[in-house]
Formats: C-alpha cells, structure tokens, sequence
DNA sequence: CGTGTAAGGAATTCTGACACG
DNA sequence: CGTGTAAGGAATTCTGACACG
C-alpha cells in the first residue's frame, strides 16, 4: 500500500503504442480526451504518456462507443462511478479511525 | 499462469523514458543492449521498446557499473542465473510428470 | 457528435562514425 | 572499454482547422 504507483498507473507509454495495443486511431484517443474521459500525462515537451490502466479505460470506452453509447454519457456513468467510491473510501476511512480508538488492539 | 505477459513484461516504453527512468543516457541504454544485457522489442519501423521488467534490469545493471563492474562480467553473471534457473524449471517439470503418474489424486 | 485528413513544425529516434581515455 | 557528441534522415507527435454526416 505504501508502494509508488504500480506498473498498472505508472504513465509511459506513447500515443502510437496506446493506438497498437486499443486499435482505435490517435484522433480518436486524443478526442476521448478533449471530451474528459482519460487523463494523460505530459512529457516535458508535451508529448502524451499513459498507464496501463488508461489504455484499459480505452478499450471500455471502445466498447461502449460501439454500442453507441456517446461520449457525454459514457462520462457521467464514470463520475458516477468514482462518487460511489469516494462514498465507499470515506466509509472505510472512518470505519479505520472507530477501530483505532475503540476497536481490538493489535499491537 | 495462462495470462499473456504481465503489465512488467509487456514492452511498451520507449527509449527515452527508459532514459527518465533510469537516469542513464539513450547512449548507453543502446550500449548495453549492443553487449546483450538488454533485449527490447522493435516496434514496426524499428523503434526500441522496453518493458518495466527491462527498467529494472537497467538500473541493477547501472549500480554494478558504478561498482566498477565490466559489462561481460553483467553478462556472465546473468547467463549463470539464467541456466541455473532452466535447471530448476526442469527439475520442477520432471517433478509435476511424476507427481501425474504416480502422485496422490486429486481429480 | 465523432472521426478523417492535410499542414507545418517541433521533438524523438535511428544508425554509423569519430573522439577520448 | 564505455560514453559523449555532431550528422543526416526517417518516424512520431502536436495543434488548429476544414470536412462530412
């Protein structure tokens, strides 16, 4: 847990590579971009780097998009999705700082 | 065990984040592969891609250097983990064919 | 809306070579 | 031996724009 982003989240990889490995057109992967559905990172000069983790999002946006879910959709279902866990994580958090003070001591 | 190479083995980096990663120049990440310590993929029109597996052999190979050590001593020491490891896959082969044929069933 | 494409420029990468120690 | 560097070319990536449906 106290690990520095694993391999998964670590942005690396280039535009051309995240296009092999989705099949979908650097166009495409920039405009999912623009409409806010995945985040990469700049190299110094500005080149675009992904994880692993980004180039999976690809592939379920791929998905979605060729059910003709559109782009703004696809976008709400994610923010809603990222509520509901950052709902779950404060749960947890709080569940955690309960179990310090009054739960089983473990040390 | 069935999965297709593993985010750390996949190579999809390339040179000159290798090079921000490790912290050594493009030139001798291309050197080291020259002395056969580094085996990057080639990507259609020939640009050199590397896997985090690649990045950490990379670095270790960067601390030997610092300790002086020559790069046909890297190499060598590589080649002796590597066949003393071919002998333990094998061994273990042999192992799982016996255990088959005359092991404890469990089926 | 989602994607293709041509445009022009900047950054990346490649190879083979010369240099130095 | 191990690494830097300048050289020239090829491939990559970037942005902003026009096109189409």
């Amino acid at each position: 847990m106290i690990q520095e982003t694993s391999y998964k989240e670590r942005k690396v990889i280039t535009i051309g590579i995240v296009s092999e490995l989705t099949g979908l057109s650097e166009r495409q992967i920039r405009y999912y971009e623009e409409r806010k559905l995945i985040f990469p990172e700049r190299s110094p000069k500005g080149n675009r780097k992904y994880s692993f983790l980004d180039v999976e999002h690809l592939m379920d946006i791929a998905n979605k998009r060729e059910e003709g879910v559109q782009t703004f959709e696809i976008r709400q279902e994610m923010l809603r999705r990222k509520r509901k866990q950052e709902r779950h994580g404060r749960k947890e958090l709080l569940r955690g700082e309960i179990n310090a003070r009054f739960g089983i001591q473990n040390d």
